[in-house]
DNA sequence: GTGGTCTAGACCACC
DNA sequence: GTGGTCTAGACCACG
């Protein structure tokens, strides 16, 4: 099975939590269903380059979290997240990512109305990036 | 002199860089005016209860930039950057986070209304914290 | 792997500048190709026989200009600048070093005769100096 | 009387080396003559706008090399330097620089061709640069 | 007084 | 194993 993450080794995150999210992301807005089963932890570790220990501990992180769930000899497997736990957890990635954007702006005092402006510009860029 | 910097021990970020952040903002918000004298790195520490050594780092990485100049024997300004430069810096830094947040939103796949919406979201919870 | 760096402690230059100049001076004649490992920053001190730290400010000035890259757990890595920076970074160090030797003549009134008497003799010495 | 000399503050040279650097070639290169009266330290020191510090140890530095001659309640004057001595000392410090830029080059792997085709590249550039 | 360099040593995060 | 952060403390150079 072939997961669609991107990760990139020039970037200053760390290699598992590129990884982390992206799963996460999959799993919370639904494009990886309850029950799904993953990849191997070498399966994966082959198709994204990288080590298989960097492998083990997302999936151990996101096990830790009660997002997947192992059986022994089995796999590894999509757990049950309530649909409730689901949407808060959705929405609150973003919404910590952008308190955080709107505290930088707010240090160096841009009014709201620049807050604004700045989120319709970056949301114009991404969308135009995304076409590319 | 005051330098107005909160830093926090317990977070995840490096001291150095959470006074590199809000020292950058501070000067490139203006308030911290051009060619102003910033304490000496022993006393910043002192202010910080941190090590000289971590202040200096910050200082020396913020010369990097071309934000301040430093003069052995005399002590360590804001340098002179052009006011153009300046705003680019100011707005940049919001524009990146920005898009961070939003990219976070795109791979739960939220629509640009969700998006504009946990915008406006973020900024009344900022605010009222800050009343608080 | 053994890097070809001489230092000397009874230089006026500080050792991290010795090593600094010497090692991008590897990396941008093409000694070094690009992607390649260098040492941990433990063995080259080992080298060397300085300290950790100032190996450590060695990669980390030169990856903050764009020469090195660092991977935490990785290792340390020969960036990939383009052949046509790296030919201008290659002889801007140069051309600045013979300005400032220049304009140093210039200071005490040698003619433009003079100056390449002089450039032909510096060249006649090194590269005498070199043979023994 | 009117020193020609120019420091700046932004320069990576301590103030203190560039007058010496100045004062040395002024001196050296006969712009002022053996036994010529120099300002008083505090004069020079206002010209400059710099520390007296700064330029008593100029004066000292080089009464220390023989260049000087302090005299108390008399002032300061140019030493009687041999013409074969200031001969020497003239070239040796375009010398050293050219060494200097030589090196560099050699690091980088230049040729013998590729330097001389430096030497003028920086000649030109200097040379023009003084017309402007 | 200021900043600049170098040291040793500890502890953490990543692969 | 790798690099990343933070510490304390010493000594030097500059103004």
């Amino acid at each position: 099975m072939r997961i669609p993450i991107q990760i990139s080794n020039d970037s200053a995150e760390p290699l598992y939590y590129q990884i982390e999210v992206q799963l996460k992301a999959l799993i919370l807005s639904g494009q990886l269903a309850e029950g799904a089963l993953l990849p191997s932890i070498r399966e994966l570790a082959q198709q994204l380059a990288c080590s298989v220990i960097t492998i083990r501990r997302v999936y151990q992180d996101l096990e830790n979290e009660g997002i997947l769930r192992t059986r022994q000899g089995t796999g590894t497997f999509v757990a049950n997240v309530g649909q409730t736990a689901r949407d808060n957890y959705r929405t609150d990635a973003v919404l910590t990512a952008m308190k955080e954007a709107i505290l930088t702006g707010i240090r160096v005092k841009c009014t709201d109305a620049e807050l604004e402006e700045l989120f319709r510009a970056a949301l114009q860029e991404v969308r135009d990036q995304e076409k590319a």
